[in-house]
DNA sequence: ATATATTTGTATCGATCGATCTATAAGTCG
DNA sequence: CGACTTATAGATCGATCGATACAAATATAT
């Protein structure tokens, strides 16, 4: 049994991904309710979007869920124990890097850069699932380097908290780079030089 | 002689320091000018804040201005020639790292956040001594690696640009890592782990 | 004392913010 | 067909945005 109703004129996923588009370029209080009417379907009008999106901090959330569904996915192998930790490591960095130079969408994470999206104490509750998401890949990061430990392929002295954070403030500040123009081959080639602090750590072998 | 016509009621100078401290938590665009008006000398009036600044533009180059000409110098070490490069590099995080930490005024790097601050196109002028900012400081990176190179105390296969980008990159993420509470104890213990991508680049002794 | 210069307070400007009301159009059901 | 359901379009809400006009207040300069 088929919807019953006036049908919709615009593909609601799609307007989804759109304002997912626009949160991402310019965070969520600088997305303006008009940006996004005028970016859905080739212009909805007010009532439309209330009707289907119920309000501009509904949206976001979905926009958000959106972004942590696909985007975001390229930090999985963090949390992959088939993948060896430093793999996973080394593989987190690469894809998001090489995601968040991609063209076809904004530069930079709409994780990282969604900080400064929560200007005011009362919108801390909005932006709550990227901060949420940005604990959890510094989690993952930590992660790596500890079960590196455990299976003896990094020193026990090495200490995996320092270690996550070095990787995931080098990954943050990728945002910015990104947003400022830098080269993918450049961010590339500079997370060879980061990696070198993974094999420092290794063991000897005696 | 002494300035004519009525006095202000507000010291000028502390209002651009309260302005300041505004954009720099907020933003440019999600400062209003409310805020500043309501943080100036306890709070003055419309009349009064375009008397004094001409504009919220104005204002907010004023602002950044004293920035770079304070908080900003933590990274002066990356120009000073007579500061070992490496001991420079190493300066310049440890007390960029310890400054975004303190209490006092916003967590984080103004300059570094300023990214998100300019959503839109025509704000692009805006921001632009941010952006400058920004590129000045990877450039002080990338020399002192340049300066350690041709000094011999890194190998001339060193990548200057790769090492530059890394260091930089970290500190960006510094930022957001600030933002979210992150302990400056920790921030600085990543340090010691991020500056051994510099002792790998060490000539050996033959 | 008078003229001049500058800041102040009150009121207000048009534009835009996110959101809502009412009425109409366009579908599926019985 | 008529009943029901949903989305549409146009008009508008109060609040806030950055910025201005005007006149009263307060200082220095002559």
């Amino acid at each position: 049994m088929a919807k019953m109703g006036r049908p919709r004129t615009f593909d609601r996923q799609k307007a989804v991904v759109q304002a997912m588009h626009l949160f991402w370029e310019h965070g969520y209080e600088m997305t303006s309710l008009s940006q996004l009417k005028a970016n859905i379907g080739g212009g909805i009008s007010t009532p439309s979007f209330y009707a289907a999106f119920g309000s501009k901090e509904e949206l976001f959330n979905e926009a958000v869920q959106c972004y942590l569904e696909t985007y975001a996915c390229v930090t999985d192998s963090l949390w992959d124990d088939e993948i060896p930790p430093k793999d996973a490591v080394e593989l987190a960095l690469r894809r998001s890097t090489k995601m968040q130079c991609e063209s076809g969408h904004p530069k930079g994470c709409m994780v990282s850069l969604g900080t400064m999206s929560a200007p005011t104490p009362e919108l801390t509750h909005v932006v709550e699932p990227l901060t949420a998401s940005r604990s959890r890949t510094f989690q993952g990061f930590v992660r790596c380097v500890e079960h590196a430990i455990a299976m003896g392929e990094l020193s026990k002295k090495a200490n995996a908290r320092s270690m996550g954070i070095a990787f995931n403030s080098f990954l943050l500040g990728v945002s910015i780079l990104a947003r400022d123009g830098v080269d993918a081959s450049d961010l590339d080639a500079s997370i060879t030089e980061l990696m070198k602090l993974w094999d420092i750590e290794v063991c000897q072998p005696k």
